[in-house]
RNA sequence: GGCCCAGUAGUUCAGUUGGUUAGAACGCCAGCCUGUCACGCUGGAGGUCGACGGUUCGAGCCCGUUCUGGGUCGCCA
């Protein structure tokens, strides 16, 4: 095979008794169990080998080892006289004539034990990344990940999708997320940016002619993490397609997820075409959330009217909402914990009241909706034995909260949570515009990039006041799994018109359309096709496969929660020179 | 930036109302052990209890400040 090796630590087995090979690895681990006599596990990417230690000179080399030593071995495979079925290699053993030290580990206490490495501190993982990656179980999820990046490839290349790759150093975006910026040393006070997303140079790629394009793209952003946020850079499979509807793309993407889910995750089933397609108000309304997940059976009612005037004090003035759970069984400290931990995401409180076996009302709020009984039970559908958890506000935080109330009680009853799939949907009908909070005026909901529905007509009667523009809604789309957005995407608007008509809506005019997308909308300007897109996320489709809560353990090199590279020590101080050479003075830093 | 939680041995953690010499497991070191496979047995080393200040006769424990990490909200068109 190798100079190295003859065979890999996953590869011998009983048909190869007798045979000299040479394998080589990482010393995992060392049983001494008598004079002269001791086991040694090597391992290697593929697995571990049982290397038989029965000579004071073999002996002598692995006592002047310290474990993680990598070394090689030429010897004889032999059948072992007590054999252990639970490993591939566990029927066979080598022999060694020759041992080899070919990387010595230069500490006999490690900072994490490698096979435990996943209990060990976060911090001091990332700081030794590299000995974190020789766990098994934290390098399957980057073997995971390529895998799941090459099936993706393949299926968009099956699609007639074209892998075009765009620049990384581009110019600073105007809107969105905040910029990584880069100094241009031959343009002194001038940037480059890195792309928050490559969203203008695949639509300038529709322009361009090119049919159908993607890209495993990678994406810069300066915002702060989440556990399924990575700080900085991330992955999209970021794709666009011409003379495109928003059927067109739901197609493609319904046609290569599911299969890509079902062989790779964690659960061996995935909703097939079509996904079921929810309204943006609905999913809110419904399921208390834009990014519902589907697993849970329950659904969120409105208590508003029913429970208005209760005496409830929280419950005046405001929205209600209720979640209703059939055959409820949590003990009270499992509640009590519930509208903790509901406080805790949401920031607002959680409130409940049940009808018992016996058909009478109890618990939490319950003296405040007795004397309406029957109205109650009735309204709410409740039968002997149901829960029900309420959330009290403004609209919107009512319906937030009753959303994550009802995520935690799908937990919390696993009669009510299908968890072993993966189930999908399409969030549509997004608003095309709102009223900032800060502002008090009209703004993009999303971005200003997708095509109204309804096209320049509606945009017209906005403007001439016969239409609310709060109730346009755009051809913009999430699709969502298990609760987690995967990715936004629209059909473009590609018409410069109607882009104009639609920045006159938020107060801006052509100048500022010209001066905020101008390759873009110059480019719309000599005939553009229609076109539609969207951009999963490949880091969170990973999680989702591997069914790991933190983004960090399916990257091969994260960050920290602070956007540091502990590994590496990033970001750092630079030479004078280079600072000099890029004209930049650093006025102020606090230490 | 706000809020919540956590910092004790190399690692993961326990530590009672504030009270003698701060413990356990794994790891490490030494010895024993000829079929282990999470090997076993015996012994040992290893601690500025994140830092600073305060209360107290006495602080790992109480109070204040601060640093670090994680979660969450803001933010992420």
């Amino acid at each position: 095979m190798t100079q190295n090796r003859t065979h890999t630590c996953n590869e011998l087995r009983l048909e190869h008794v007798g045979q000299q090979v040479k394998l080589s690895g990482w010393m995992e681990n060392v049983r001494e169990v008598g004079q002269n006599f001791a086991f040694v596990i090597l391992r290697d990417f593929y697995g571990t080998t049982q290397v038989v230690i029965e000579t004071e000179e073999m002996m002598d080399i692995i006592h002047g080892l310290n474990k993680e030593s990598t070394i090689s071995v030429e010897g004889t495979v032999r059948e072992r006289s007590s054999k252990n079925t639970n490993l591939p290699t566990g029927e066979i053993e080598v022999v060694p004539e020759k041992i080899e030290v070919l990387g010595r580990c230069q500490f006999n206490e490690l900072p994490f034990q490698v096979g435990r490495s996943r209990e060990a501190d976060e911090s001091l993982r990332l700081k030794y990344r590299f000995l974190d990656l020789r766990n098994p179980e934290v390098k399957n999820n980057i073997i995971l990940r390529c895998n799941v990046v090459a099936a993706i490839r393949a299926a968009m290349t099956d699609h007639g999708f074209l892998e075009i790759t765009t620049p990384i150093l581009t110019a600073s975006s105007p809107e969105g997320a905040r910029d990584y910026l880069v100094p241009a040393r031959k343009h002194p006070g001038k940037f480059y940016a890195l792309p928050q997303a490559p969203q203008q140079f695949k639509q300038l790629l529709m322009a361009s002619g090119i049919d159908k394009y993607f890209q495993i793209a990678p994406c810069f952003r300066d915002e702060d993490a989440r556990g399924d946020r990575s700080p900085g850079e991330f992955y999209q499979l970021d794709m666009e397609m011409s003379f495109a509807s928003q059927d067109d793309v739901f197609a493609v993407m319904e046609d290569v997820l599911p299969p890509i889910f079902a062989k790779y995750g964690t659960y061996s089933r995935a909703s097939g075409a079509p996904f079921r397609r929810i309204a943006y108000n609905d999913a809110l309304e419904t399921y208390g959330s834009d990014k519902p997940d589907l697993r849970i059976d329950l659904t969120v009612q409105d208590a508003t009217a029913l429970l208005a005037g209760c005496g409830f004090e929280p419950f005046a003035g405001n929205t209600v909402k209720a979640v209703v759970v059939t055959n409820f069984t949590a003990a009270r400290k499992q509640i009590d914990k519930l509208c903790t931990d509901v406080e805790v995401q949401s920031g607002k409180k959680a409130y409940w009241f049940r009808l018992d076996d016996k058909g009478e009302l109890v618990g939490g709020i319950s003296k405040f909706v007795a004397e309406r009984k029957e109205q109650v039970v009735e309204a709410l559908g409740l039968t002997p034995g149901c829960f029900v958890g309420l959330t009290a506000g403004k609209k919107r935080d009512a319906q937030k909260t009753a959303g994550v109330l009802r995520s935690k009680l799908g937990l919390l009853c696993p009669e009510h949570m299908d968890k072993e799939q993966y189930a999908f949907c399409w969030i549509v009908d997004f608003p095309m515009y709102e009223i900032g909070e800060e502002s008090g005026e009209l703004e993009f909901c999303h971005n200003p990039f997708s095509m109204p529905n309804g096209g320049a007509a509606v945009l017209d009667k906005a403007i001439s006041g016969e239409v609310d523009p709060l109730t346009i809604t755009a051809y913009q789309y999430d699709i969502v799994c298990n609760g987690v957005e995967l990715s936004s995407g629209a059909v473009r608007n590609h018409d410069p018109e109607i882009m104009i008509k639609a920045f006159q809506l938020v107060g801006l005019g052509e100048d500022d359309v010209r001066a905020k997308f101008p390759a873009m909308y110059n480019a719309f300007c000599y005939g553009a096709p229609p076109h539609a897109g969207i951009a999963p996320g490949v880091d969170r489709i990973v999680m989702l496969l591997a069914g790991e809560e933190s983004i960090r353990e399916i990257i091969p090199f994260p960050m920290n929660k602070n956007a540091q590279d502990l590994l590496m020590g990033a970001p750092s101080t630079v030479e004078q020179k280079q600072l000099d050479e890029l004209h930049i003075a650093i006025t102020a830093v606090e230490e």
